[in-house]
DNA sequence: CGGTAAGCGAGACGGTACGTCTTGTCTTATT
DNA sequence: AATAAGACAAGACGTACCGTCTCGCTTACCG
């Protein structure tokens, strides 16, 4: 995490982690197969706390609560360690599954668990698929990372949360 | 290009593209300055042929044209090059910037070309801001084809188009 | 034995002996220090059974015996054993040592038991230097052993028996 | 050379040497594919003054100086280059190999240019088999060197010496 | 007879070298 | 002057073996 963290992607090696973990390769491999399973437990003990999932009854209140915390909670060392795992992730379908698997499916899950109830409340057309709403939330943000495209402010917090709170539409 | 195409970021090396190309490396190097400019400058000769811009006076009608268009072109060879210039924008904030430069801009600047008409023939909000409505598209798009969360076929396609079109709301 | 006999010096390993003797690499190194301490133990007792000692009161004849027994017994899995000896000899003073006490030894004093007498019956010259004599001998079955020169056959045997009886002279 | 020479067979290594060389391991094995092949050829340069091959008219005196020549060149270095060549042989017989034809032979050459001519003279029996002499003389060599049983000083040099001319027999 | 200590298997560990791979620079000779 | 050919330093990769270590388990001896 430390070396994710100041160094970023590219100077994130297994020889450094060994190096700095006071650890043998050997031992490395031992348990992670991978530089990517490496961050992926780093990141979970990391954020083991739970991801808060606001409930106050409105949708656009409860997403804004959670875009401003997921953009609170992306400050440049985090930004540095989520573009190594998005290296990974994007050079080889392996890591990309476990990536997948043990680290989106939380913050998936956690918005789905806001965006689910306010379908059924009627904030939502009752068709719309949460699925594709997850993949936009995140995407957004995941390629503004990838691609440095903006900020991962308030702005941009907001302007998610307007964009999908103007689906409400009429209602 | 064949080479990504056909083996991915992985299998993407200069000495490969050099020997392939019957080059060599010092050629390589001094007409391009990274695998990424490579990606770069090959691709835009590929796609030089102007992305469509449908303009059917419908959003609904020109987006599900475009994201049907888009989608169709994501054969799997074309996902393992994306894939390729994703891994090194992802890896460096300088990649990323090319990446951003030479090759999102181009189809970003398609789809507004699409959403900012129709904004202004009241299809959106007059609110609606056209920049947060790209980044989620093509965020939706390079999230599925960096973490492998899902086809990008044309459900998907079509189901980015209503969630976008559901903005307009009760209008 | 097993390992060395069948896979050479390279092949010989710590792990490799511990995993097939069913024993833990601490156990093995409670009990030997290292591998040549390992292969001197296991060669002492497969090779137990005394070096014959032929007494026949001929010089030649003796020594014909004792170097056509030597060559018949240098079949090639005993010579991967006793290369992966030289091996750790090679290496390692220590192990040398090692080697010569507790291997050496004893097939020098077997030699020395022909020549010694062979001399005292004026076989051989009175002031013959029978430890250089020794050091012909094995000197030129190691060399071969190591430096794979040549076959240790019994026209190697009878050679170096020719050779050896040949000081006898005029006498 | 200088860490074979210093550091004998144990510490020589590929690493090692491409440091002390500033040299890339890269670079190290595009030349020489083991560490035997590296030592053959630093040794040849270094040997490649011509070995000396005295030819007085009789053997007794060209040998004793041959067999002197030959002990004063094994200084405590030299013995450490050579157990490390040995080391390398006697684990690999391709390394061996290499060793005989590469470095071996010259020596052989050099020693079969005394006993041949004085073969011819009739200072050793018509039926005297070269190569067993040979085999004699440096196996006696090596077998002290790899197994450190004795100085390879003028008194050794001297024992063998008298021995071979003992096989003048009553001439 | 029950408690304790010694020896054991299992295997993790830090360390070090291995041999391979890719990167980006460079030199040389050719055209 | 641009090129191909390819050597080169740098340094990460993933693997192998070494010798040490810690852990429980099982015997066998002793109180």
């Amino acid at each position: 995490m430390e070396i994710a963290a100041e160094r970023g992607p590219e100077g994130l090696t297994m020889d450094g982690v060994a190096e700095r973990a006071g650890v043998s390769k050997e031992t490395l491999y031992r348990w992670w197969r991978s530089k990517t399973e490496v961050l992926l437990e780093a990141i979970s003990e990391y954020g083991a706390q739970a991801v808060q999932v606001p409930a106050t009854g409105s949708l656009t209140r409860d997403l804004e609560i959670f875009m401003r915390d997921t953009s609170a909670a992306l400050d440049p060392p985090t930004r540095r360690i989520l573009r190594a795992l998005a290296t990974g992730a994007a050079a080889d379908l392996d890591a990309a599954r476990q990536v997948r698997d043990q680290f989106l499916t939380r913050r998936r899950a956690a918005l789905a668990a806001i965006l689910e109830p306010a379908r059924d409340r009627g904030e939502l057309p009752a068709a719309t698929s949460i699925v594709t709403l997850l993949d936009l939330v995140f995407g957004s943000l995941w390629y503004r990372l990838v691609f440095d495209t903006g900020p991962l402010d308030q702005d941009w917090a907001d302007g998610v949360t307007g964009a999908i709170t103007a689906m409400t539409g009429g209602v």
